[in-house]
RNA sequence: GGGGACGUAGUUCAGUUUUGGUUAGAACGCCGGCCUGUCAAGCCGGAGGUCGCGGGUUCAAGUCCCGUCGUCCCCGCCA
């Protein structure tokens, strides 16, 4: 390099002008008029106009010669646009560089896209051109973004006494949870490292060493199918505290989220945030991530129904089900195959139907199961708030069930109806929910979080006898409709730790060989305690109005979980193979269909 | 594991169904020329195609059928 770059791309203004400067950067776009050419240049900082005229004869045909993406550095003089050429969609388009001097520091063959256009490439030509996908104004404000919002995440547990440990990515695998990513062990063929799902155990032995505020940013890893908003590498801001109740998990989480908002220009969100409890949740709105930024709530009227001659409500109510109403105002102006959209949501969340019918301008229900509508009924559900132009949609089914489809519905519904969303984030708390839940296990149970959750104390007798009655001091945070994390109090007894393991099916020896060592470290003088994990990627995504990580994440993988920038997954050498004491079965490598480049 | 969408020039797409039919188009980009105030510069000219890949049907396939690969969305899965 000739010269030393004296100013970023977007930092020169009127204020500059008479001083001779270096710019470098990438050529955005070339315009050549012949006697006089432009060039702009850009760098992650912005654009600058650089201008040769015809007095520079050779300087501006070596100017004309740069095409798009040539790395360049420019020496000239900062010179005032004329007023009627100012660019006021550039923050330095007051100003222009009339070049003196230019040394290409590298061609650059034509890019496969262009950088500098909305149009949006193929997601296959951004994945395999991913850096210069990262060079696209997009991107480089989100990873600008998540930088800020980390460094905010770093400062406020900083200042909240957390200190940042650093756990290994080399761990024993566990059972329970997502599918491990494996990796074997040369010193002790056929044994097997698991990457971490997260470092949950690790993060719990910290605070029985004494490290009462623990923090990380840590990279979790689940051998798990994707979505757009799940990754198989994901980082999480990790944070555990020794005695501490929830009240200060929450508080320490909301001054943190806070931050994070505020140090990316939005709004600093109102704490503390709401919460409602687990049963709340999913009583109002059937779902245990409520988006909570329209209403629709859900309405138990089996009450109303008690002596319906409509079968399908009686039967649900004679096994003890539950009624739930969905009333949509206006959306007695749906079509049927709308109404029957809705059904299918219903359907698909795991519901045999979904009943309706639609309210007249005369108050009359009319379509769906209106004939089995008797005059009683009706003023009940009047007197509930049922108007004329309304859709009433019902959901009749065991009560857990009732709540779930009609949360999947309500969804399905706002969707449908393009219900107005209160704008910015709207975070809020469920906490309080069940320890277990019914799973195809051995005991019937598995943790409807993880095991190490603290059960509230009330409910600790019936772990054995009434499992799906018993609370945990667990908590999500939730966003928009978006899970962002989660957490517990965790149980730091570990006789109390082996009863909810024995609960939800591990065996004696199971608990010892894969648990032995966190029950041991439990028995050494271990601290309430209690954390919570949130997902950074989810988070920034919303933050920088993302709808998928693969905005917030600088190298993601695809949706069959591969690089095709780098060609990853790949196989390994026979020699590699060999050395890890392993042997691929038949067949498998015929099965590797990631293409070569 | 299952359902769906997409794949045509360097890029984004039209053409594919209704109807298989001569030489597959557009815009942007690229290459060359002209041009002293552009900033999505303009004007003139040019090059550029394995219609993802393989097979089949047909006198004839971008178009119909089967398979396969890739990308995306969803279900299952994700303590």
């Amino acid at each position: 390099m000739k010269w030393k770059r004296t100013h970023t791309c977007g930092e020169l203004r009127a204020s500059h002008v008479g001083e001779t400067v270096v710019l470098t950067g990438w050529v955005n776009r070339q315009r050549d008029h012949g006697g006089l050419t432009f060039v702009d240049v850009r760098d992650r900082y912005g654009l600058t106009q650089v201008v040769a005229e015809a007095a520079a004869s050779d300087l501006q045909r070596r100017l004309g010669e740069l095409r798009g993406e040539y790395v360049i550095a420019v020496r000239g003089v900062v010179r005032r646009r004329p007023q009627e050429m100012i660019n006021p969609n550039l923050g330095t388009g007051e100003i222009e560089l009339l070049c003196d001097d230019l040394d290409v520091l590298a061609r650059s063959n034509t890019p496969p896209f262009p950088i500098d256009s909305d149009r949006e490439p193929s997601e296959e030509l951004k994945f395999r051109f991913r850096y210069l996908e990262l060079r696209r104004p997009s991107l480089q404000r989100n990873m600008l973004l998540r930088h800020k919002a980390v460094l905010a995440a770093r400062r406020t547990l900083d200042a909240l006494e957390f200190i940042e440990i650093e756990t290994p990515l080399l761990i024993k695998t566990t059972p329970e949870g997502a599918r491990d990513y494996v990796v074997p062990s040369r010193i002790y063929p056929g044994k097997f490292y698991a990457l971490p799902q997260s470092p949950q155990i690790y993060k719990q032995v910290l605070m029985v060493s004494g490290f009462d505020r623990y923090f990380q940013i840590a990279r979790c890893l689940r051998d798990e199918d994707l979505r757009a908003d799940r990754q198989p590498e994901f980082t999480q801001i990790d944070l555990e505290m020794s005695f501490v109740t929830p009240e200060e998990v929450f508080a320490v989480t909301e001054a943190t989220v806070a931050a994070m908002c505020e140090a990316v220009g939005h709004e600093r969100p109102v704490t503390p945030f709401p919460r409602l409890t687990y049963d709340e949740a999913m009583a109002r709105y059937g779902i245990d991530k409520p988006d909570v930024r329209f209403g629709l709530e859900l309405e138990e009227v089996g009450a109303h129904f008690q002596g319906t001659t409509f079968n399908a409500f009686r039967a649900v109510l004679e096994a003890g089900g539950s009624i739930q109403l969905l009333r949509a105002p206006g959306g007695a102006g749906l079509s049927r195959k709308k109404i029957d959209g809705l059904t299918e949501a219903a359907k698909q969340a795991g519901g045999r139907g979904l009943a309706w019918c639609k309210i007249e301008p005369d108050g009359a229900a009319s379509g769906g199961i209106s004939r089995f509508l008797r005059a009683e009924e009706m003023q009940a559900l009047q007197r509930g708030g049922a108007e004329p132009g309304d859709l009433l949609l019902f959901v009749a089914d065991a009560p857990r069930t009732a709540r779930e489809v009609c949360g999947a519905v309500r969804l399905a519904l706002a969707e449908e109806l393009q219900v107005q969303r209160a704008p910015g984030l709207h975070f809020a708390w469920v906490h309080r929910f069940p320890v277990f839940e019914p799973a195809d296990t051995p005991t019937g149970w598995a943790p409807s979080h993880h095991m190490f959750t603290m059960p509230e104390p009330e409910s600790r007798a019936r772990i054995e006898s009434d499992p799906g009655s018993v609370y945990g001091q667990l908590y999500d945070l939730v966003c928009n409709g978006v899970e962002l994390g989660s957490g517990s109090v965790r149980i730091h007894d570990p006789a109390l730790q082996r009863r909810i393991m024995r609960q939800i099916g591990l065996q004696e020896e199971e608990i010892e060989r894969k648990f032995g060592f966190l029950l041991q470290a439990l028995e050494y003088g271990a601290p309430p305690h209690g954390g919570i994990a949130l997902g950074l990627d989810r988070l920034v995504m919303l933050l920088a109005g993302g709808t998928s990580l693969r905005d917030v994440i600088a190298f993601p993988k695809t949706q069959r979980a591969a690089s095709p920038m780098d060609g990853s997954p790949s196989q390994i050498s026979p020699e590699q193979l060999r050395e890890l004491g392993l042997q691929l079965l038949p067949g498998v490598t015929e099965q590797d269909g990631v293409e070569e480049r």
